[in-house]
DNA sequence: ATTAGCACTCAAAAACAAAGAGTGCTAATT
DNA sequence: AATTAGCACTCTTTGTTTTTGAGTGCTAAT
């Protein structure tokens, strides 16, 4: 019993029409698909042999047949066509991609919000694989006896500032001297370093300046902190409540539940290619199991990866998300291309997270 | 046909069964519920009479009765007492109020997940009444020739930073002169005013000047675009998938994108009063028709407002979210109160939006 | 004024009865 | 040997009818 390419034709005609209608497909229906030159009774015994060779399933005796993972799995690598993006489609893309440059956080969270609405699915999308981050240089600007504007560099070059109080007055003249005391001893610091640096030199220093000292530390141990955290946007979640495999209340608030808990362990691509497709059980988080995944990755910058996500029934319309997604990876990749700059901005500059 | 003691006891204890167990409530249980030194006929009449007074509905004539908005009004503001937080209620939120100083619109998302989490409602959260926004104070600091670090203060305080490019090359003497026309000339102005203040002296400035100024003025409306827009935050939206009266797809799909809409109206508080309860049809947009809502509002520095809404169904335990989040607000105001500080940092830094 | 008693109503649940889509198999056809 | 027509069989879906039971409204007694 072996793969014919008229049963390929078939398994493909049947994916293809579950898809669009979510109904269960009959043989009649494939075959007035096929064109007509073959009877339904024939496709009936393919049907037959593909549910034994575990392509499809069936619901009930007496229904149409379903395609099972592995059905969806031979669909996806051999007899998926690639979709051809409309002009419509990249045209939408390319106006969505103009996302006006702001903090990296923002920029992230909206490509996911576009991807969801261009698919109409859920997404998720985070970014991935900074290094330990510390700070590149600081700043102090004076602005009156107990209040100073600090400016912190990381070293990924992002810029964040905030005023930094303090109770001992202090004056616009030693600011000079504070800022070279923080560029020389703090830079390059993690967070629980600079704490240390800082209880060592508590000793050899002024009240006043100390006390500065620990507010302007305290302050980038939060920007490093907050940059460090790697949140997941999610957008869209509610999508799945037009879906008809989630009429079921309990289902979807499930989905939704774990889509939206910062925990969950989503699906990444892996480093080899840019782009994966997980059906149904490949998922190895449970709340997964009866949806499908298609995640591409992106690069931003040097040692950064962004990561967008489409999470969807098992009856996805993968040719259709996945060329979408790809080709809006790719975008985002250029848009954080060195050379490309959209606006008169720069890219790395995202300042205020 | 007057509103007799017992019949306000009666219509106590429909709401409160209703509000309990969201099914229509018989005059068998009521008789329970009162002590049973009533019989059901007389509770009965009674209800009958109530029923003609408005106070309560049938959702058929075989049903038992159920609070009518009117009742559920009377109910607000006659009838329910007080809810008493507990010592474990108290401490849960004071912990929640221990929230770590960020920015502005973190904390308010923040506290909308709260009260969220609180009440077992979706939230929403935002903060309204800014005033005309403006820069009050500009830094520039030299990077490198073709990259300078531009920190604003807003009128408002708020210090927000990012690294500005240029084509041409620029010199670090050249930035304190540059900072004080900026200084200068665009402090105080809005965006529109800056753009043509801009236009206005590209005549009389060098083009590696005029360029940097561009593109720190554009860096600056940015950032004051950004900080006038009062973004809605909501939170816990799938939390009515959990009640009863959403167990239909479409009704909680209508509710949860129209939460989920940046544009939609959302109750406010009025000026008066620092707490509104809305029930049901006393809401103006359709879409809330049948939920209620309890909005909070506490107070954010000098001429903010901070405000938070709780979203329920009709139905809604209104004596328990009123005290939660009546406590919360108060919480909130403290926290931006002047004294009381949580942390080293000050509220009002709030950098980086 | 209250209450017991009872007939009546009506939604919800259960039980039952087609209807129809789709299959699997057999036997005929190419 | 592969294909196809034909047909009995299966099982969900849909619609109809029955049954059940909570709850009411009214009447008559307390």
């Amino acid at each position: 019993m072996e793969l014919t390419e008229r049963k390929k034709k078939i398994l493909k005609a049947i994916v293809e029409d579950y898809i669009a209608t979510a109904e269960p497909v009959g043989s009649k229906a494939v075959a007035k698909q096929l064109g007509g030159n073959v009877s339904s009774a024939t496709i009936r015994n393919d049907m037959a042999e593909l549910s034994e060779m575990g392509y499809l399933e069936q619901p009930h005796t007496s229904a149409g047949r379903v395609p099972s993972p592995k059905g969806y799995r031979l669909y996806v690598n051999e007899l998926m066509e690639q979709h051809r993006l409309s002009r419509a489609e990249t045209e939408k893309m390319n106006a969505a991609l103009h996302i006006k440059m702001q903090e990296l956080d923002r920029i992230i969270s909206k490509a996911g919000q576009y991807v969801s609405n261009l698919t109409e699915y859920p997404t998720y999308a985070l970014a991935a694989g900074k290094s330990r981050m510390s700070v590149k240089r600081f700043d102090l600007l004076y602005v009156d006896a107990l209040s100073v504007i600090t400016v912190v560099m990381t070293n990924d070059d992002r810029v964040k500032s905030g005023i930094v109080r303090t109770q001992i007055g202090i004056e616009a003249e030693q600011l000079p001297a504070l800022a070279t005391v923080l560029n020389k001893e703090f830079t390059g610091l993690t967070t629980s370093d600079m704490s240390q640096k800082l209880m060592s030199i508590s000793q050899h220093t002024l009240p006043a300046a100390f006390m500065l000292l620990s507010a302007t530390v305290d302050f980038a141990e939060g920007v490093l902190d907050s940059a460090a955290r790697a949140e997941i946007f999610t957008a869209g979640t509610n999508r799945i409540l037009n879906l008809p495999e989630y009429r079921d209340i309990d289902k979807a608030s499930q989905l939704i539940n774990y889509l939206s808990d910062d925990e969950a362990q989503l699906p990444m691509t892996d480093d080899s290619s840019p782009m994966k497709i997980l059906i149904g059980p490949e998922n190895v988080s449970s709340a997964l199991r009866d949806t499908s995944v298609v995640v591409a990755s992106y690069d931003i910058g040097d040692n950064m990866r962004g990561l967008i996500g489409v999470v969807g029934p098992v009856r996805m319309d993968y040719a259709t998300v996945a060329a979408r997604l790809s080709y809006f990876a790719d975008g985002m990749a250029r848009l954080f291309g060195k050379n490309e700059l959209p606006t008169g901005r720069d890219d790395k500059e995202d300042n205020n997270k």
